[in-house]
Parts: C-alpha cells; sequence; structure tokens
DNA sequence: CGCGAAATGGAACGTTCGTTCTATCGTGAC
DNA sequence: GTCACGATAGAACGAACGTTCCATTTCGCG
C-alpha cells in the first residue's frame, strides 16, 4: 500500500496569512512555548523590522538562539520555514497604509463579493482608494503651490494629455470653461495642434498630464513650448518621464492598478485641486484672464 | 569647498547617505548615463520597494538587465557593491514617512494662511474616498452583471456623455479600444451624431452617462436610440434622471463634492469595471465583437 | 572605415544563506 | 536512579547569493 508520508493530517499549512494575524496566534500561545521558543516570539514582535531585513543568521545572533531555532519557530507556527514566516514581515512593511484596511475589509464584506463581475468592480474600487492614498504622499504642497502660481499667471493656459490622459484634461478642459479661465485643449483634432501651439508666448502656460508608455507628441509638444520659454508644468509617473525635463514644476503620481489597469482618481483629484486651486487665486488678484 | 565638476579620479567614496539624496544624485545625472544603466535609474525609482526587498538576481530579471549592471549602478553612485546601494532603500522602508504626519497636520493647522491650496488639494481627495466609500452600496451587483450582459452581447457600443461626463466615456473609448471592443463615441464632433445614430441597430447597444443639470443632448439621444429598440445602460444621479426612463439598466451614483465641485472617481472606478467586465465576459464568449 | 574607449552580457568564483540532521541536554514520571 | 521524550545546539550540506572577471558589442571620433 504506497502510503503518502503525511503523519498529521494537519501538516498542511494553517500559517497565518498577515502581520496582524500572525501577532495575534503569537500572543495567543506565547505562554505555552518553551523558552526558546518564548524568546524568538518576543524578538519578532519588539523589532519586526529586523525580521524583515536581516537574515536569519543575523537575526539569530540578535535574538541570542541559533539559527536552526528560528526555523523551528516558523514551523511551530505552520510555515514551511524560517523564510516563508519572514515574507509576512516584509509584506507589512509594503503595504503600510493607515486606514486601508478597513476599506478592503468593508468592501469584502459587500454583496459584490459573491458574483465574479463583483470583484471586477471592487477591485477597481480599491485600486482608486490606494491611489487616493499615496496621492498625498506623493505631492509635495510647496511644488502645489508653484505649480498654481505659474499656471494662474498665465494668459491662456494650454491643456497637453493623449489616450489614457486624455479623460483628466478634458476635465479641465470643463472645469475652466465653467471658471471662465482662458485655456487651449491641445489634441483633440490632429494637425492644427502646432498651429495652435505656436501661438504660445511667455505670457501663457501650458499643462501636460502623461504616463508611462509616454505619447511621444506630448513630450514633443512640451519641449517645444518649454524651448519657447513657456512654462510648462506637468503630471506624470516617473521622474524619467521626458516631461520631466521640459517642466518647470512636475509631479510623480504612480496611479494604483486592478488587473493592469491603472485608476485615474489620484490624478483626477489632483487635476480638481489644480484646477479650482488656480480659478480660486485668480479671483482673489481680481483677475479672471478670461474671455 | 565642494566643486561640482570633478573628472572623477574616484579620491573618496561619496556615495549618499539617505534615499533622498541618493534620488537626488539619480535625477542630476540620469541624462549621461549609459543606456542600460539608466535603465537601472528609471527602475531603481519607480520601484524602491522591489529593491530594498529582492535579490540582484531577481531585481535583475524585472528590470531586465544583468545583475552585473545592478553591481556596476551602484558603483557609479559611489557603493562598493550592489548591497550597500541596497541598503539605502531599505532604510527608506523603515523610517515611517518621515515630515509627511507633520505636513499633514500643518495643513490642516493653518486653514487660511499659509498654504490654502494644500488644503483644496485634501478636500479633493477626502471626497473622492468619500464617493469611493458610497459607490459599492450604491451598485447593486445584479443590476451591473445585467448591464454586463448587455454590452457585451453588442455589436458595437455607443458612448454617450456630455460635459462633466465626457471624461468617463473618453476613458472607455480608450480602453475599449485597446481591448478591441467596437465602439462609437457619440459627442465628439457636433453635427454628425445623428448619423451616427441612426446607424445604430437593435444588435447594438448604448452606455449613456448624465449627471445633473442633465444634458438635453444627451437625454434626447438616448432616447432615439431607445426608440429604435438599441438597449441603453446608463448611469446618472437621480432616478428622476431622464435617461433612466430610456434605460433598460441604470444606475444611481452620487458623487461627494468639494467646495460644490464634485469628483469623478466614483464613476471612473465604476466605468473601468464596467469596460473591463464587458471586455473579459466577451473574452470568455470567444467573440470578440470585431475589431 | 578603422581605431580606442566605454559599456555590456554572461560565465565563474568564493561566500553566505536557510535548512536539515544528529548528538546532547534538561526535565518530569515512575 | 533511570527511563523516555521533547527541546536545543551546532555541524554539515546543497542552493543561491553578490561579486568579479573577461570576451564581445557598441559607441564616438578622427
Amino acid at each position: 500500500m504506497p502510503t503518502p508520508e503525511m503523519p498529521t493530517p494537519e501538516s498542511t499549512t494553517e500559517a497565518p496569512q498577515d502581520f496582524e494575524a500572525l501577532k495575534a496566534v503569537i500572543l495567543e500561545r506565547k505562554a505555552q512555548l518553551p523558552k526558546r521558543l518564548k524568546q524568538v516570539a518576543a524578538y519578532s514582535l519588539d523589532h519586526p523590522d529586523e525580521i524583515a531585513f536581516g537574515t536569519a543568521a543575523s537575526i539569530a545572533t540578535s535574538a541570542d538562539v541559533q539559527p536552526s531555532t528560528l526555523v523551528r519557530f516558523a514551523q511551530h507556527f505552520g510555515f514551511e520555514g524560517f523564510s516563508s514566516l519572514q515574507q509576512i514581515f516584509r509584506a507589512r512593511l509594503r503595504e503600510r497604509t493607515p486606514g486601508y484596511e478597513d476599506r478592503l475589509k468593508a468592501l469584502r464584506g459587500n454583496d459584490h463579493a459573491t458574483l465574479e463581475s463583483g470583484s471586477i468592480f471592487n477591485g477597481f474600487v480599491a485600486a482608486a482608494h490606494r491611489s487616493l492614498d499615496n496621492v498625498a504622499r506623493a505631492i509635495h504642497p510647496e511644488a502645489f503651490e508653484k505649480a498654481v502660481d505659474i499656471l494662474a499667471k498665465a494668459d491662456t493656459i494650454f491643456l497637453i494629455a493623449k489616450r489614457r490622459s486624455y479623460p483628466i484634461s478634458s476635465y479641465m478642459a470643463y472645469a475652466f470653461g465653467k471658471l471662465r479661465v482662458k485655456y487651449q485643449h491641445v489634441g483633440t483634432a490632429a494637425g492644427i495642434d502646432d498651429d495652435l501651439l505656436a501661438m504660445a508666448t511667455k505670457q501663457d502656460a501650458a499643462f501636460a498630464v502623461s504616463f508611462s508608455p509616454y505619447a511621444s507628441e506630448s513630450a514633443a509638444q512640451a519641449r517645444f513650448l518649454a524651448n519657447r520659454k513657456v512654462p510648462v508644468v506637468s503630471l506624470t509617473d516617473s521622474a524619467f518621464s521626458p516631461l520631466a525635463e521640459s517642466s518647470k514644476v512636475w509631479f510623480e503620481l504612480v496611479e494604483a492598478d486592478h488587473a493592469g489597469f491603472r485608476s485615474l482618481s489620484a490624478s483626477m483629484a489632483f487635476a480638481m485641486a489644480l484646477t479650482v486651486a488656480i480659478a480660486e487665486k485668480r479671483r482673489r488678484q481680481g483677475d479672471s484672464g478670461g474671455s
């Protein structure tokens, strides 16, 4: 009889999958742990960063135990070895976003969780939340102030965006229209763009948006304006964006994605804030700059 | 006095000691970097977490370079090897986003004085969060399923949106293009819209978006299609929307606002989910609906 | 077109890693 | 006292690591 070498039916992993769960289990069983394992338990909760970055050998030295003890500790809690336990500690550092946990739990609890297309729906909502959580960190208030300054001073604001970025500029175009801020939307009808840009002067300014993979047209148009001393403000997702070098001020904003489709929420929120801040500054200066 | 231009006799190692300094140096010298090193430079700033946790081999694979290139990159910036550069990225994760909390508090403290546009910015991010928190409640999974059904079956999907809703449909147009879903964007150039709509048949379907104050054109176009037995799915913000009566399925979605400017994040997340769900359903049915 | 320098890819190297294995230790039962 | 058994320390091992080295390619310049 070919018996599978599996003495215990529970040898299938019941290991905690996130740090909070792991912490709970450790605290719960801490009292009944052998001496050395208790020592590791205390160390792991007191120095989680060390566990995340260190090697088994270095951690063992710090915690004053043998490396093999770390392995036994990990296996004691259902992990295959020390390395897989370490992943929990690393994941904790990656996704440290306050409030995010609660939102995700709320999402899991809703009706959409059951249906298949519902998980797509929840996925995009979660991605949007993540994007927004990051955006405040990514945007420096001083830079934002400066961008508002530049664009509020401009006579006409040129909006440059293609493809995936186009919805952002088209929102700004709509809002600028309502707010009576003079603008030119570049990239709507092909052919006349160059003529439009040729009319730009130092008194104007431009706002360009482009995310990887960058539309070469947008980069070229931004460069064209920069060469003509038209100040350019840009929104992109990497310091290596071709837009950056043409810009007086630029913002680096990485959207979270679901299934490879990047959110637009953070960019949109940014665009709205910029638009309104510009209009507000103009209103206060009593200079509408409009038609 | 440290002279900026140094012919690089490599006298003393002047490696940056923290992430911000490193980032600054990389950005400063990125233009003069060889191809592969520039590639690493971009990757390192775009995926700092990967650098922190990964191994030289795994990072090299992700960044599509050789491990040795990573070492050369590190040495190029004054580090002894890749490992010591990696320490910088790890230290960055250890420090809990220093300064950010303070900056936020400072912003909240100074409501009107110094950084007024900062509060505008925070306001829009908060509004977007609120919108997203509501959207899962507002959208019924069954209705979503049905909408996906209708639109996935369609030969051509007509996208109807004006003004404030236009960014939403223009994102969908972009995504449909990428996903090879046949669509017609209604409302781009005035005049030919009616001719476009006249070509719609029962085999097609439409997705209309309109929020209060409703664009009368959008409502009229939706009605026109409904009369011709073209199924219409719509996204709006009230049960009394003129779109509702023309629609087979409609969604009521109220965006939160800041200073009277409504967010678009919930609508965008909805649009993305709908778009991807449609494409996913088509893919599974092996029916692309035309190229 | 040809030359020299710089950059690159990839194999090879010595090191260090996490894990396993086993002899020894400590402890409670009888 | 000694037997049984889990816990422990530490050596041993294969795998994977970061680094180095060198042949080849690419680039800039006369």
